[in-house]
DNA sequence: CGTAAGATTGATGCATATCAATCCCAGTGG
DNA sequence: CCACTGGGATTGATATGCATCAATCTTACG
């Protein structure tokens, strides 16, 4: 029905691989149609069911699943496993935007300059959906329902991104840290693990680098967070003892700020 | 066709107004059609020409087009004008997170969940050009072509915020405010403006706000830049004086980082 | 011309980066 | 099986960028 892109290799240790085409991905033997992928995302069910199947990929630790410059082919949506999300400025520093993970969807970037502007590397043995973009354009056609999924879809993106940029914008390390966390509980609640016993899938590094602070800083502050008994931390196992104390966090002065936006009836959302 | 909503009052200074349904707008005269908003927003030329149009709406300054939690029915696309986005975070600090101006989207965060997500204000008069929701999801299913280009455009506003993101992640207060320089005099360029001689539109604390830093930085750091001679400042007039010297400012360390990628023939952009 | 909002500039303190020295642990090879 | 090894994590000492507080200064506007 339509090719598969050879994008890393199976080399599982060491630096990220590249691609290599005399080797390839394991092809899983999963297919999921459009109800699950649907699903997948946490989109409104398709009434319209359609009989297309989309093909799974399975990556090992430490690959790349998209790298930035190369054509634009390919939407990804995560069935397990863990990732991060990478861009490389026009210094040549990196920066992880994200760390995508069950549900989570890939790609969206490269739609506007049919290249990827980022790239996507396993953290973990990940098993993947391929979802061609000439598909979705196609099914959004045929399907007015999907289309408007598709649009909500990056929409959805949109605000998570937004989200980002007051993080960094707003908030001291401490309450970034705290933020941090507890969205990785929600997740994992989300997933059905447990929203209070987890392991980091990535390093201090890498964290630091997605909330805009040192490793160290990353590392000393949850430090201070089990000192005041707020979470346990041995390398990379977190417990949260408090969630609650963590959501609360905020940057520690008041900033004044805020001022002239006394009772606004009309902002708040119904 | 379909109907305006009135947003804000047409009361000029002083706080942000809203909605006051018995004054409205002033309903402009004009109206685009769907070959000129594409031009406006910089989109491929659409070939399948539709009859329909789009209805132009004036604002005057310090009006909101849109507000946060009010229902979503339109995106909106600034003619001309300049705009400041604003999101609420839950403890009610606000921060600025764009400024549009002549060729920029509003209203995508809306999309997902029915709702606006964010606040634009004017901060001058504005003309703004009207696209119901409905009808972009219509042109879309019955012109391919238009729906790619909605998908590219929706693609477009994610990478923004991720060049956002590296900002505030990525560079120290100086450089941001040198590039936030920069990027508004390409943006001038581009409306056939002077790219060196410009009137800032926004506070210093809107300014510091979008840029994660505080007024008082902004303004040190212009004089800073005012006097090494790469620009000039008088209040809201900014004279480019070293473009380059600008574009090429770093954060002050080194930062060891960016180790462990050497020569990476693939990741470079074609 | 008076007033208030915005902008500038200075003084000071703190949060966080940076440098540096272990420490811990998983993987590896003898 | 166990010491070796190296990447990652922790922790401490120090430097500094930037926020904060505070005092003018400038400009727009009524």
């Amino acid at each position: 029905m339509y090719s598969i892109l050879p994008v890393a290799a199976a080399r599982p240790p060491g630096p990220p691989t590249y691609a290599e085409p005399e080797r390839r991905h394991r092809i899983s033997r999963l297919w999921s149609n459009l109800q699950e992928v649907f699903d997948l995302l946490r989109l409104p069910a398709v009434l319209s069911t359609t009989d297309i199947r989309f093909q799974h990929v399975q990556f090992k630790a430490r690959q790349r699943v998209h790298m930035i410059g190369q054509p634009f082919e390919f939407l990804y949506v995560v069935n397990s496993g863990f990732l991060k999300t990478v861009t490389v400025d026009e210094t040549g520093h990196e920066q992880v935007i994200g760390f995508p993970m069950k549900g989570d969807l890939l790609g969206i970037d490269g739609i506007q300059d049919k290249r990827y502007a980022t790239e996507t590397v396993t953290l973990t043995n990940c098993d993947i959906v391929l979802i061609p973009f000439k598909v979705m354009i196609s099914l959004g056609r045929a399907h007015p329902d999907t289309q408007s999924s598709f649009y909500s879809m990056m929409s959805r993106e949109l605000l998570r991104k937004q989200v980002t940029v007051s993080n960094l914008g707003s908030f001291c390390a401490e309450a970034r840290v705290a933020r941090f966390l507890c969205s990785l509980a929600e997740r994992f609640m989300e997933m059905g693990c447990s929203g209070t016993h987890f392991d980091l899938r990535m390093t201090r590094e890498e964290i630091g680098s997605y909330l805009g602070v040192s490793l160290e800083t990353v590392s000393r502050t949850l430090s201070a967070f089990a000192a005041r008994g707020l979470i346990s931390v041995k390398q990379r196992t977190i417990e949260i003892r408090n969630q609650q104390a963590l959501r609360t966090l905020r940057r520690l002065p008041t900033r004044r700020q805020q001022r002239k936006r006394g009772g606004n009836p009309l902002t708040a959302p119904a």
